[in-house]
DNA sequence: AAGATTACTTGCTTTTGTCAATTATTATGG
DNA sequence: CCATAATAATTGACAAAAGCAAGTAATCTT
C-alpha cells in the first residue's frame, strides 16, 4: 500500500540526524559556561535580561520556558550576588520590574565575550566563504523553520464515501500502534465503531467527515447520537505530515456547528490522557474535562478521560 | 584600531541566534518524550542501543558525554524494566556488552515512530521543495561544522618584530578582560614581563615566537629563563578566531624544543585554574601540576597553579 | 463587592547529575 | 612473572537542578 512516501523517510532521517548533532554541538557551545560560576539557566536569565533590557519575571519565564517557582529562586541569586535591580513595578504592584545591575552588566560581558571568542574558534576553522555558506544556511534552517504563520497548504473536507472506513480503521490501528503500542483489539474496536456507523447512519443526526490534502485522505472525525439531547465526538485522527495546519481544529469545529444543528445540547467524547494533542484541541474548542479513569485496554496501561462541552453555550 | 573586522561580529551573531533558535526547536522536539515512561537520558541510551546493536557501558558514556555512575543507574533501571540484556564479555570479563532486549525493541519502536511523526508533522507544513531546501541546508551545517579533520589553515611561526610586543600587550589585556574580567593590573603587568623580555634577551637562553595567519598576528608565547637549568614558559596567547588549528600544540612543542637545545633541564610554567584550555595544552604536552595557591589578582578571585616538566625525560 | 485571574513566592519533593571510593579484571614495565 | 597501573563497572553520599502545589497579594471581571 505504501502507506508512507520514501522521499518522506528520508527526510524525517536527515532531520533527526541533524538534531543530534546540532544537540552535540550545543554541549560544546555550552562547555564555555563551565569555568563560569553562573549554571546554564542563571547565564540564560542573564543573557535574556541583558537584550530585553527590563521584563518581569513571568515574561522570562514563558520566553525561557522556565517554572516560574524556579526562576525565582534563579532571582534571588541573582539578586543576592548583586547582579539585578528589582523592583515593584508602580501601574501593576504584583509586578517585579527586573534589569541587570552596573556589575550584572559586567558578569554578562564576560559570559557574552567567552560565547563569542568560542564561536569565532568555530568560524575560525573555515574560510571567509565556508563561514558566509555555514551562516546562509543557518538562515535557511531558521526561516523555514520558524515560519509560524500557519502555511495555508489547502485541505478539502468531505463527507465519506466507499472505502473510506477502511482508512480509518487501518490508519486508527498503525498510528496508535505506532505512538502508543496499542495491539490489534485497538483495531478491532474501531473497525467495530466504523461498521456500526454505517449500519445505523441517522444522515440529519450523524456525520463522518474525512479530509484531504491533495487528493490524499489525513484525516478524519465522527458525530454520532449518544443519548437524545447528546452527540458523540469519535475517531478524530489527523496524518502526522498534515498536523500543523490547523485541521484538527477545524474538524472539531465542524463537528460542533453540525452537532447545534441536528439540535443537540451537550456532545460528549471519550480519549486518554496520553493522547495530549487531541486534548489540547478539545480543551480548546470549550470541552471540559468531567471524569478520569485508569483501565487496561489495548494491551497498555490507560487513563480513559471523559470531556463535555455545553452546545447551548459559548460562540454561536 | 578596528580589532575585530565586523564581517566576523555579524557572522558571530548569526550563529548565535540559530543556536538560540534551535535549542528552542529541540525543547520542543523533546516535548514528545513527555508522554513516554522514560527521561530524556533513558530515551537517548535507548535510542544508542537501537543503533549499536551491541556496546558496553564506557563507551555509551563516551558517546553520549553521561557521567559512569549515572549511566550505571540508568541501565539498572532499564534492566528492571526488562528493557535490556546484560552479559558478562567472554573476552573481557570486566565488560558488559548491552543490548535491546524484545521488549527493549518495542520500546524503541514506539519512541522512534513518536519523534518521526512529529517531524513529519513540522515537514508537512511545508512544502516538497521547501522541505528539499531545509533538509539541504541542515547537511550543509553539518559538513561545515562537523568537519572534525583539523582544517590544515597554513599559519606561520617567526621571532618577534618591532611592534609585537604592543600587540602581546594589548591582546592579553583586550582577551582576559573580556573572557575573565581581570583588570588593567593584569596589563601592567604584562606590560612589564613584556619589557623585560626586551631589555634583558639573551638570544641563546630565550625566545619569542609570533603566530601569524595570511599575515594577521593570532598567537604567542614566550621562553625565558627561570634559573640556570630551569626555563619557563610565558605569555601563550592564541586568538579565539585561530583556536583549534593545532597552533596551541605547536607554539608549546617549539617551547620545549627550543629548552631542550639550550640545555635547561626543567620547564616550568605559571597559569591560572581558570584558564582550562591552555592548561589542557600544558597536560598534554607532559607537564604536571606541581602548585597550587588561591590568591586574589588582576581584580578576580583566582587559583595560581604552577606545572613543570622534566626535560630529560620524554619523546625527544 | 465577590469571585476569578495574575504575578510572584515559598515549602516540599523528585529528578538529575557529580564525585569519590570500591571491586574485579586486564594490561604493562622492569 | 609479578607488582603496579590502568580500565570497566558499580555503589554511596551528596549537591544542584527542576518541578509541583499551596499560599499571598494585587488586579481584573462582572
Amino acid at each position: 500500500m505504501a502507506a508512507t512516501a520514501a522521499p518522506l523517510d528520508r527526510r524525517i532521517e536527515a532531520v533527526r540526524r541533524f538534531s543530534r548533532f546540532y544537540t552535540r554541538q550545543l554541549g560544546i557551545l555550552n562547555e564555555g559556561l563551565l569555568d563560569s560560576p553562573y549554571s546554564l539557566a542563571e547565564a540564560r536569565v542573564i543573557y535574556e535580561l541583558a537584550h530585553h533590557g527590563e521584563t518581569t519575571a513571568s515574561e522570562l519565564s514563558s520566553e525561557l520556558a522556565l517554572d516560574a517557582g524556579y526562576l525565582s529562586r534563579i532571582l534571588n541569586r541573582l539578586d543576592r550576588a548583586g547582579l539585578i535591580a528589582r523592583e515593584r513595578s508602580e501601574s501593576d504592584g504584583r509586578r517585579r520590574l527586573l534589569r541587570l545591575s552596573g556589575e550584572g552588566e559586567a558578569a554578562f560581558a564576560v559570559l557574552n565575550a567567552r560565547s563569542r571568542n568560542q564561536i569565532a574558534g568555530m568560524l575560525g576553522r573555515l574560510g571567509e566563504q565556508d563561514a558566509d555558506a555555514l551562516v546562509g544556511a543557518m538562515a535557511v534552517v531558521e526561516r523555514l523553520l520558524g515560519a509560524r504563520e500557519e502555511r495555508r497548504v489547502p485541505y478539502l473536507l468531505r463527507p465519506h464515501q466507499p472505502g473510506d472506513m477502511g482508512w480509518v480503521v487501518h490508519r486508527h490501528a498503525v498510528l496508535y500502534a505506532q505512538e502508543y503500542g496499542f495491539d490489534d483489539s485497538f483495531e478491532a474496536l474501531v473497525a467495530k465503531v466504523a461498521a456500526e456507523f454505517i449500519d445505523n447512519l441517522k444522515p440529519e443526526r450523524e456525520r463522518c467527515w474525512i479530509a484531504e490534502v491533495e487528493g490524499v485522505v489525513v484525516g478524519s472525525v465522527f458525530v454520532v447520537e449518544n443519548a437524545p439531547d447528546v452527540a458523540q465526538l469519535r475517531l478524530l485522527l489527523i496524518e502526522p505530515q498534515a498536523r500543523g495546519l490547523g485541521l484538527g481544529r477545524r474538524l472539531v469545529a465542524e463537528c460542533i456547528r453540525f452537532a447545534r444543528g441536528a439540535g443537540y445540547r451537550r456532545m460528549r467524547l471519550w480519549t486518554n490522557d496520553c493522547l495530549t494533542a487531541a486534548r489540547l484541541l478539545y480543551e480548546r474548542a470549550g470541552f471540559v474535562l468531567t471524569e478520569s479513569e485508569p483501565h487496561r485496554s489495548f494491551g497498555q496501561d490507560l487513563v480513559g478521560e471523559i470531556w463535555e462541552l455545553d452546545l447551548d453555550q459559548g460562540p454561536r
